[in-house]
RNA sequence: GGCAGGUUGCCCGAGCGGCCAAUGGGAGCGGACUGUAAAUCCGUCGGCUUUGCCUUCGAAGGUUCGAAUCCUUCACCUGCCA
C-alpha cells in the first residue's frame, strides 16, 4: 500500500506541525514510501495526559496514511527526566519507572494497529541504553554534542541560574541516541514530539547525520494551551490524566465540553479524526450559533469516545444531559438519576445514624476539601441540594429530601455535581 | 574548603521581637452576568467541636512574658573565591 499523498498537508492544515526540519525533504519522503517513524513517551508518571494524546493521534494519523510506527517507551529515559523549567526533578525508583512503563504501554497500544504491512512496533529504550558502557556513551555519543550548544537551548539557559543537574543536562544525549539507535536497526527517520521537546528531536536529527551521515526527519507538533495562553487541567489536581483511575471518563468529557469557544476548532482539527470538511461545518454551525455548543459537543463525544469507548461515552453523556438538563430533579426516575450520579461521582451513606449535615455531605463527597472549605462555600452561596441553593451550614437533609427515596443531589458551584445514597 | 546571600501558605513575593494565620499579585474557588464559552465586576482563599481554639513561615534546639522576625547547630539552594 502506497502512503496517502495528502497526509503532511492535512497535518498543516491541522495546526499539528509547529516547528519541523526541512518540510520539503519531509514531505517527498512521506510521498515516496512508508515512512518509519517514531514517538516516545517517558514514564513519568503512572498515566499519559492531554499533551501525550497529541502525539498519540497524531502517530495514528501517521499510521493511517500509511506509515509505520515505532511507539517508544522511555524505561531509561524515565530514570533520567528531561529538563523542565519548574526545576530539577526528583528521581523514580527503578521500580516506579518499570511499573509505569507497562501502564503507559498500555495506554497507548489500542490506538496503534499492531497488523498489516505497517504494524506498529512498541519499543523500550532501556533495552539499548542499560548495558552501554560510559567509555562507549562518551566516545559515541557525546562527542558530537558540542557543549556551548546544549548550553545555549533554551530549558538549559533558564536553569542555570537556577542550577541543573548533569544528570538532567546529558537528557539530550540519551533521546538523541535513541533516535540514532532506531535509525540504525530499524530504519527509522522521522521523530515528532510535543514543541516543548524541539531541542532534543533535532539533537538527533543531528547525530544521526555527525554519526553517520544520515539523513533523518523531525518535526514537533503545538503546545495545547488555553486561549490565554495558560496551561490546561489546572483542576482534577494539575493535569488531564487518560486513567480513568485517576480522571474520571465523566469528568474527562466535562473538561471538553467546557472548552472555550475560541479553542474549538483548534481543538477539532487537533484531537478528532473528523475530516476538514465535517470540522469547518461544524466550526461554522458553532459560529452561528454558540450558544447550542455544537463543537463542544462533537469535540467531547468523539474525544472520549477515542480514549475512554463508546459505551461509556454514551453512558456519561446520558449523566451529564440529566444533571445539566435543567429540568427537575424530582421528574427523574431514580434509576436514571442514580446512574447519572455514579458517573459524576457519589457516596453511599448509613442513615441508621442519621442522615449527616450538609457540611459532611460536601466533604464526604470530595466537593469540598475540609469542612472549612464547605461552610465558606455555603457562605458564598454556592452549595446546592437538589438544585435547591443551601442557606444553613447546619442543614441536616431528611427522608423527605430524598428522591426516588434514596438519593440526594450536591452540588458545589454551577457544575461539581455529586451523589449521596442514603441506605 | 572559605566568604556572602537565601529557604515564608499552590506559585511569585512582602514582613525583620508583640498590632501576624501573616501585605500584595497570580492561580484556584464561589456569586452576579451568560451558553456547562470568553471578558468584566464582587467575594473568598491553613485546620477545627468557629465570637474562640489548634498547627504553620527549611529542620532541631535556645533567648524572651512573647519569635516568621534574635542566637546556635544542621540541611539544602545561589553567587564569589580556592
Amino acid at each position: 500500500m502506497s502512503p496517502d499523498p495528502t497526509l503532511l498537508d492535512d497535518l498543516e492544515w491541522r495546526g499539528l506541525i509547529a516547528h519541523s526540519t526541512d518540510l520539503g525533504a519531509l514531505r517527498e519522503a512521506l510521498r515516496e514510501r512508508s515512512v518509519r517513524f517514531y514517538v516516545g513517551f517517558d514514564p513519568t508518571a503512572p498515566s499519559l495526559h492531554l499533551g501525550n494524546l497529541v502525539q498519540i493521534l497524531t502517530a495514528r494519523r501517521l499510521q493511517n496514511a500509511g506509515h509505520t510506527p515505532y511507539a517508544l517507551v522511555g524505561g531509561a529515559t524515565g530514570m533520567i527526566g528531561d529538563p523542565r523549567d519548574s526545576g530539577e526533578r526528583t528521581l523514580n525508583s527503578l521500580d516506579t519507572v518499570k511499573e509505569w512503563v507497562e501502564r503507559v504501554r498500555r495506554q497507548i497500544e489500542p490506538f496503534l494497529s499492531f497488523e498489516g504491512d505497517n504494524a506498529a512496533t512498541m519499543v523500550n529504550n532501556y533495552d539499548w541504553t542499560a548495558s552501554l558502557s560510559t567509555i562507549d556513551f562518551l566516545r559515541d555519543i557525546g562527542k558530537h554534542f558540542p557543549v556551548n550548544r546544549m548550553l545555549a537551548r533554551d530549558v538549559v539557559k533558564s536553569r542555570l541560574e537556577a542550577g541543573i543537574s548533569y544528570t538532567e543536562f546529558s537528557y539530550v544525549l540519551l533521546q538523541s541516541m535513541d533516535f540514532l539507535s532506531l535509525y540504525r536497526d530499524h530504519g527509522v527517520t522521522l521523530q515528532f514530539g510535543g514543541s516543548d521537546q524541539w531541542g532534543n528531536l533535532t539533537g538527533g536529527v543531528e547525530l544521526i547525520r555527525r554519526s553517520d551521515g544520515g539523513k533523518a526527519h523531525a518535526f514537533a507538533t503545538p503546545l495545547i494551551a488555553k486561549a490565554d495562553g495558560t496551561k490546561y487541567g489546572k483542576t482534577e489536581g494539575g493535569a488531564l490524566w487518560l486513567d480513568p483511575e485517576m480522571m474520571s471518563p465523566y469528568s474527562f468529557l466535562q473538561f471538553w465540553l467546557n472548552v472555550e469557544d475560541e479553542k474549538v476548532g483548534e481543538l477539532l482539527r487537533i484531537f478528532t479524526f473528523f475530516s476538514r470538511d465535517e470540522i469547518e461545518e461544524i466550526e461554522a454551525r458553532h459560529a452561528e450559533k454558540p450558544f447550542l455548543r455544537a463543537g463542544q459537543r462533537a469535540l467531547a463525544e468523539h474525544v472520549t469516545t477515542l480514549v475512554h469507548g463508546a459505551e461509556e461515552t454514551e453512558r456519561i453523556q446520558a449523566a451529564s444531559a440529566a444533571l445539566f438538563g435543567g429540568g427537575d430533579l424530582r421528574g427523574l426516575s431514580a434509576g436514571t438519576l442514580g446512574a447519572a450520579l455514579r458517573e459524576a461521582g457519589s457516596v453511599t451513606v448509613d442513615s441508621s445514624g442519621g442522615i449527616p449535615g450538609v457540611v459532611d455531605l460536601l466533604v464526604q463527597t470530595g466537593l469540598s476539601k475540609s469542612k472549612g472549605e464547605a461552610r465558606r462555600t455555603i457562605g458564598e452561596g454556592g452549595a446546592y441540594l437538589n438544585n435547591t441553593r443551601i442557606d444553613d451550614p447546619e442543614q441536616v437533609p431528611t427522608a423527605a429530601d430524598l428522591i426516588g427515596g434514596a438519593w440526594l443531589v450536591l452540588r458545589r458551584g454551577k457544575k461539581n455535581f455529586a451523589g449521596v445514597e442514603v441506605r
